[in-house]
RNA sequence: GCGAAUGUGGCGGAACUGGUAGACGCGCUGGAUUUAGGUUCCAGUGGGGUAACCCGUGGGGGUUCGAGUCCCUCCAUUCGCACCA
């Protein structure tokens, strides 16, 4: 056998080529259907083409190549697809910016970063690239959105928007500062203007139901969903009143029916009919109608602005006791949700409570805890304990519980025809439409004699001109006579097509179910998919914990009823990974804007025992103040470059840093010095199989018979083999993985033994800790596993598994705690019985001491782990 | 404001099922090699104490033979909130 020649030094540059031209080669990573072979599908989120990797990135896309290549490993057909989220609006701002169109910017993004992934070495498929802005996929967009307006289940209605007066255009929420518009600075503005929308709203039982059937989600991530689903029973009652002699009715919803005898007034939101109509001949109303419109339209902002109300003047009738009801306008009640008006019971409700003292309305108590008292000074908690509260002062509802109350109360609504219990959403339906030129085009002509017209499918893709450049004013497509002018598909008269484009959270619904299916020109998925669905780990950022997998999860469902897929679910199982922080530092001239410097350019200086003094800039040796952690930003100027980091230590060392830093669920702090002490690690691999393979073959032996030392190690490399197996395979805890595949290199190096015997060993454990790291390094471990005499690939190679005779111990270490506390430690034989391990424990000088001839009141034994003695 | 999470040495983290707190790595200290620095190697490293020991997992309280882990409460930080992706 001719031995491997090894460089005696570990070169990243030369090993990473090497590995990566030969998976080329071989054609490893293509994926191909094999129906005998139990498959894997692992899905990493695809990114959006900004212009570069970010960190964010890697790890992402770290973490799903360990996955991939382990399941691999354990001999499964393994798909890992990459591909282009590839419309938005940063190809539009850089449109603005650059002058670029935003086809352009954004294919040379993708080149780009192309490049970048393959660098890191990732055991991607690449023949299933693709990206979103390609009409080949966005036409299936387009044509399941018909399939959904033929089923009704996308309808147009309108839509509060964001509105720039001097633009002349609609802002995202992103693009809203404080209120005002981020290029004009002018106030924005809510405007009402037409919509298509999705009816997640009809899925939302089974949306709720079903993620009971994703038990390998984390918990956070399901219970988000279902608060954001929001499921509540409540009662859906009007209040009629007349206007200009017909009879009208306000209708409100509420899940406080046990305290609708406490009504002491309505609010309708500014935009309500109700409002518009009070507003008519009252001009202060009119003017406080324009003051709530302007400002975002965002929930965290209307959250938490102040709480401001108008009468109207208009009073309805309470459907139970027949008394006028003021309604008044409140800034703070949402048109888009529920009825757009509500009821208010100032005693019960906190918001309401705050409204009515503002506003001097009056406050009724319907509901009563025990004996507390109730007051008007201060807002109590007890007041909305729905839980422990009877009605008070509510007539023939006195004394009644909350649902005992709720059921008399619908009923009596119902028999009045004025209201019945009902099933509440939190969530809303999905409005796509946007504004904006990059993006799909809905396929929708409008036509001055039929109304909306779908496009017809033969007429598919509706394909987006390439060569616009935004301008800030509005979508460019309105300007495009060639897009826009068209002939109605019903009558062939001249008509106008839809410029709004799709929001692109639609084109990230489906992408991967298209990944799977390789090349389909006819239909939007085929056959492979059913081989390849569902997803079996799905790898993203916890930022997209609710809306992206919400909608991914209703597409998913409504390609299911389309008759298009099987199954309820597309991602069986989720990790969700933590952000990547650096730290932040900066100065505050005594005039002039925070100037924020790179943690590159500064330096930490520490006393004697490791603890930080200070921080100084490397340029000029003056001291900079820290702003502690935060997500790598632009803005901060914390950000590292993968590039920079893959060019001075090489992908393998990238990977080994994001892996072992931190749990992949966590924040991952930065840290050059850990970089460095990752390549240290991978140098020290190197030079230990070097140092090994130095001595020639090590000889095939028979394990039975080793030395005590020998034993030891070879336990310790199935027992490292056993954990690393389970935290990879299961836990998905990459860094305990790796601090013990370091444990057991630290206990080779010590490993002082040159006997053929010990070299067998050593060949055994070096042989495992390469298998081990394969997935996470796969670049050295590429080429070490060849220094080891192997003849195969170690991408080829099967995961090993632990053999039970090495990990047979014969003795245990036992602690003793007295009264709870350590005292001592004994050795145990393995199969000692309770009464021999107390005696043995009792029997430690330590513990003795310890014990002190003090009667023992109780012993407790935790078999294979430790004795208390309670005195 | 609402929803979700996190908090352990100088730092990142480990402790998986209530059972040895601090694995592994970084940093720091001392030493060796080299000596210009770096690299590499060895030893040490939660705090206090001469020691026996004592104290220690964001703060306060509780359950238990035993709590980083469970319960209550408070504080701080991070993420999401529907047109950023």
């Amino acid at each position: 056998m001719i031995p491997y020649k090894m460089d005696e030094q570990y070169l990243p540059e030369k090993t990473e080529k090497d590995a990566q031209d030969y998976w080329e080669r071989q054609h490893s990573f293509k994926a191909v259907p094999d129906p005998k072979r139990e498959k894997f599908y692992c899905l990493s989120m695809f990114p959006y083409p900004s212009g570069k990797l970010h960190m964010g990135h890697v790890r992402n896309y770290t973490i799903g190549d360990v996955i991939t290549r382990f399941q691999r490993m354990q001999g499964r057909n393994v798909l890992q697809p990459m591909g282009w989220d590839a419309f938005g609006l940063p190809a539009e701002n850089a449109a603005m910016a650059n002058g670029v169109p935003p086809a352009q910017w954004t294919w040379d993004n993708i080149a780009y970063m192309k490049k970048q992934l393959k660098s890191l070495g990732f055991a991607i498929d690449w023949e299933r690239e693709l990206a979103t802005c390609e009409p080949d996929y966005y036409r299936w967009n387009q044509w399941l959105f018909l399939r959904m307006l033929e089923k009704g289940i996308a309808y147009k209605k309108t839509g509060t928007v964001n509105w720039d007066p001097v633009d002349q255009t609609v802002l995202a929420n992103e693009q809203v500062i404080d209120g005002r518009g981020w290029r004009t600075g002018a106030v924005v503005e809510k405007r009402e203007i037409p919509m298509y929308y999705l009816a997640i709203t009809r899925y939302a039982e089974e949306l709720l139901a079903d993620l009971e059937k994703l038990p390998e989600w984390p918990e956070r991530v399901r219970t988000m969903q279902a608060n954001w689903i929001g499921k509540s029973t409540g009662v859906r009652f009007a209040f009629p009143y007349k206007l200009d002699g017909r009879e009208e009715r306000l209708w409100v919803f509420t899940t406080r029916a046990d305290t609708i005898m406490g009504v002491t007034f309505c609010a309708v939101a500014a935009e309500h009919p109700l409002a518009t109509h009070a507003a008519r001949n009252n001009p202060k109303l009119a003017a406080f109608i324009e003051e709530c419109k302007r400002g975002s339209v965002m929930e965290a902002d209307l959250a938490t602005i102040e709480k401001k109300g108008m009468p109207t003047g208009i009073s309805v009738t309470h459907p139970l006791t027949g008394e006028p009801v003021p309604v008044w306008v409140g800034n703070y009640v949402l048109m888009g949700y529920g009825e757009g008006a509500v009821m208010a019971v100032p005693a019960h409700d906190e918001r309401d409570f705050h409204f009515a003292k503002q506003y001097g309305l009056p406050i009724r108590q319907v509901i009563a805890v025990g004996s507390e008292k109730f007051s008007l000074d201060a807002w109590q908690e007890w007041y909305a304990d729905k839980e422990r509260g009877h009605c008070v002062n509510s007539g023939k509802y006195d004394g009644l519980g909350y649902s005992a109350a709720v059921d008399a109360i619908a009923a009596d609504l119902k028999a009045k025809s004025l209201g019945d219990k009902q099933v509440m959403w939190r969530l809303r339906d999905w409005g796509i439409s946007r504004q904006r030129y990059w993006g799909c085009p809905i396929p929708i002509i409008h036509c001055d004699h039929c109304g909306d017209v779908p496009v017809l499918d033969r007429d598919l893709p509706v394909v987006l001109p390439e060569d616009c450049v935004p301008d800030g004013t509005g979508n460019p497509l309105n300007k495009r006579a060639d897009f826009v002018n068209c002939a109605c598909p019903k009558c062939g008269k001249p008509a106008r097509r839809e410029t709004d484009t799709m929001d692109t959270f639609v084109d990230s619904s489906w992408y991967y179910a298209r990944y799977a299916s390789r090349r389909s020109d006819s239909a939007m998925v085929d056959d492979e998919t059913a081989y390849w669905m569902p997803v079996d780990q799905y790898i993203g950022g916890i930022e997209h914990a609710i809306l992206h997998l919400l909608y991914s999860r209703f597409w998913w469902k409504v390609m299911r009823d389309t008759g298009l897929v099987k199954g309820d679910e597309p991602f069986m199982r989720l990790l969700t990974q933590g952000m990547v922080l650096n730290e932040i530092f900066f100065r505050k001239p005594a005039s002039g804007r925070i100037q924020y410097f790179n943690p590159a350019e500064v330096e930490i200086k520490t006393d004697d025992k490791g603890g930080r003094l200070g921080a100084v800039l490397k340029s000029d040796g003056q001291p900079v103040e820290s702003g502690g952690i935060g997500t790598m930003s632009k803005s901060k100027n914390n950000g590292v470059d993968p590039q920079s980091l893959i060019e001075q230590y090489g992908a393998d060392t990238a990977r080994l840093f994001m892996m072992f830093a931190a749990p992949p669920e966590m924040t991952l702090e930065w840290s050059d010095e850990g970089v460095a002490g990752a390549s240290r690690f991978l140098r020290r691999l190197w030079k230990l199989v070097h140092d090994h393979v130095r001595q020639g073959p090590a000889p095939k032996i028979d394990f039975t018979a080793l030395p005590e030392a020998a034993k030891d190690l070879r336990r310790q490399t199935h027992q490292t083999l056993a954990k690393v197996t389970d935290d990879i395979g299961r836990r998905r805890t990459f860094n305990t993985a790796i601090a013990s595949v370091m444990e057991l290199l630290n206990a080779v190096s010590k490993f002082d033994d040159a006997s053929a015997l010990a070299r067998a060993v050593r060949q055994e454990a070096l042989e495992f800790a390469v298998l081990m790291l394969a997935p996470i390094v796969p670049h050295i471990c590429h080429a070490l596993w060849q220094a080891l005499g192997h003849p195969e690939a170690a991408i080829d190679v099967r995961w090993p598994k632990p053999d039970d005779g090495a990990l047979k111990q014969d003795s245990l270490e036992i602690v003793v705690q007295v009264n709870g506390k350590l005292r001592g430690r004994v050795s145990v034989p393995v199969q000692a019985g309770e009464d021999k391990v107390r005696e043995l424990a009792l029997a430690d000088d330590a513990v003795a001491r310890h014990v002190g001839g003090k009667p023992v009141k109780k012993v407790i034994v935790v078999p294979g782990k430790l004795v208390n003695i309670v005195l």
